[in-house]
DNA sequence: AGTATTTTGCAACAAAGTTGCATTCTACAG
DNA sequence: CTGTAGAATGCAACTTTGTTGCAAAATACT
């Protein structure tokens, strides 16, 4: 059986290195999208420098996206398949921050609506952060 | 003539002093949402604590909001009129970050659509911020 | 004008992010 | 399977960003 991480990796022509996959599987086995931080304390067997550098390479690669939020953490999240096997990244789904517990989540079931810019303005990428009360705290 | 920096802050019921006055001078003067970092540079005479203290009281009287973006900056805009008048802040505009020139701009028409939430989701807040080139970096 | 209260600046600190370089690891050719 | 070029890692030092406590200064109000 082919780890999932490694073929992730191949498929974005990165060497296979065991802080790459670990960090893979940190996102793999998260149900939310992550900071910095979380992802430190996840994979805490690896350098500081280490993560910040592995992060970086797979943004630049499409396998993560970030989400911007209204506090000042930026979250990675992996992308889904359809996005990192397109290429060119296309992330149109809608992201949910929860003021309760923190987490950030993918509501992968609600697209982006279409806007019209004015005229002049051209669009290359949209993000859609949606802030309130998540279902887990609801209950 | 009275101050206009003078009398946001008199309507925000906040003491009247040259920092803040400066600070609102600096959004009022800028047609971008500025940084931190932008904003100490052009108020430059007073310290780096004083307005990072200055933004914390504006954000939480509603002079200003922050936009989230996806690079790991915040940036800040003075609310509109109507925004801080109503008390409660709703701020329903979609934002633009021009890849190029890296100012980020207030589309005060381009509204940001309805969606309709997962059950079990509440919204308190929704942002909308798109990527792209601005009509400036075009012509 | 005098005084209680708020705001500011300074200093010290904590956290977050970056860079250069020597060492180690990975991919690949032979 | 082994040797090696090139890539990735860890470490140390550093810069930037953000926070806290406290004394001095400024503001609002009597």
């Amino acid at each position: 059986m082919v780890n999932q991480a490694e073929s992730i990796l191949k498929s974005s022509a990165l060497s296979i290195t065991s802080s790459r996959k670990k960090v893979i599987d940190v996102f793999l086995s998260a149900s939310t999208a992550l900071a910095h931080q979380d992802i430190e304390k996840l994979a805490d067997q690896y350098d500081r420098v280490t993560i910040y550098r592995t992060l970086q390479t797979f943004l630049e690669r499409g396998i993560i996206h970030t989400i911007p939020t209204t506090d000042n953490t930026i979250k990675y999240a992996l992308c889904s398949d359809d996005c990192i096997s397109s290429g060119h990244h296309h992330d149109n789904h809608v992201h949910f921050l929860c003021d309760q517990c923190g987490r950030t989540l993918c509501l992968d079931d609600v697209m982006i609506p279409a806007i019209t810019l004015p005229k002049g303005y051209s669009m290359k990428a949209i993000n859609m952060v949606v802030n309130g009360i998540c279902k887990l705290c609801r209950t």
